[in-house]
DNA sequence: TATAAATATCGCGAAATACCGATATGATAT
DNA sequence: ATATCATATCGGTATTTCGCGATATTTATA
């Protein structure tokens, strides 16, 4: 995804759209909006690493019910949309909603469709 | 479409976001959304038959640069999510955005997304 | 009735997406 | 070094989408 502006051109809001046209993909993006209920403790607690919020892949993997190696796809399908951000902390790839890309994203919609 | 409610269920929303995931039906829409200045006057000037606003396939097939057929089937997307609504008048059918979606639509992102 | 115009539908091959299991990679711990 | 997690990537089949030309349907008109 192309960063550092704030405002979404059409291409980056269709790639937005087309990584929403999942239903397990919206689920995924909504479990990640209260990670506290949805996760156990572990998964999300990351303060210390300065990724509040983030969780592993094998935690939203457990909760989708799909497999391992469609649930990395699917993330890795809502990074490149730029929905979510990811960072890896030892062995653990812990991913979050990127709340700016999905404001943008309101903003677009509403201004643009 | 599911009619009459005034909250988009997930289903419906995923439906939106798939006849969005192309960058011709945004065009569409958006071009939908100020017709007298997209297209000739006679294309979308209908006040009699209570479909103002309304755009015959021909014209936004000669917009979009895509074949009639094509035109025809994306109508129909969106149609199906929605998005737009027709009315068939002589051998003309008319399109106009369903701005009462379109506003449910962005509800649905502010609360879900 | 015959013709023409506007639109919808059908049937197609090509490309993309949906998912999966198997395997590779990278980090950690022994 | 090796065994073990967590995750990513690869290769596959099945399904869906893309976009077209050809054809069917509907309406208006001669």
């Amino acid at each position: 995804m192309k960063q550092g502006f704030d405002q979404l051109d059409d291409e980056q809001a269709v790639e937005i759209f087309k990584a929403l046209s999942n239903q397990t993909r919206v689920n995924i993006i909504q479990m990640l909006k209260d990670p506290v209920s949805n996760f156990s403790a572990q998964a999300h607690a990351i303060k210390d690493e300065g990724f509040e919020g983030g969780v592993c892949v094998s935690d939203i993997q457990s909760k989708t019910g799909i497999s391992q190696s469609t649930t990395s796809q699917y993330l890795s399908i809502l990074l490149q949309s730029g929905l979510v951000e990811m960072k890896r902390i030892g062995q653990w790839t812990y991913y979050r909603r990127n709340e700016k890309t999905i404001k943008q994203f309101e903003k677009y919609i509403g201004l643009n469709i």
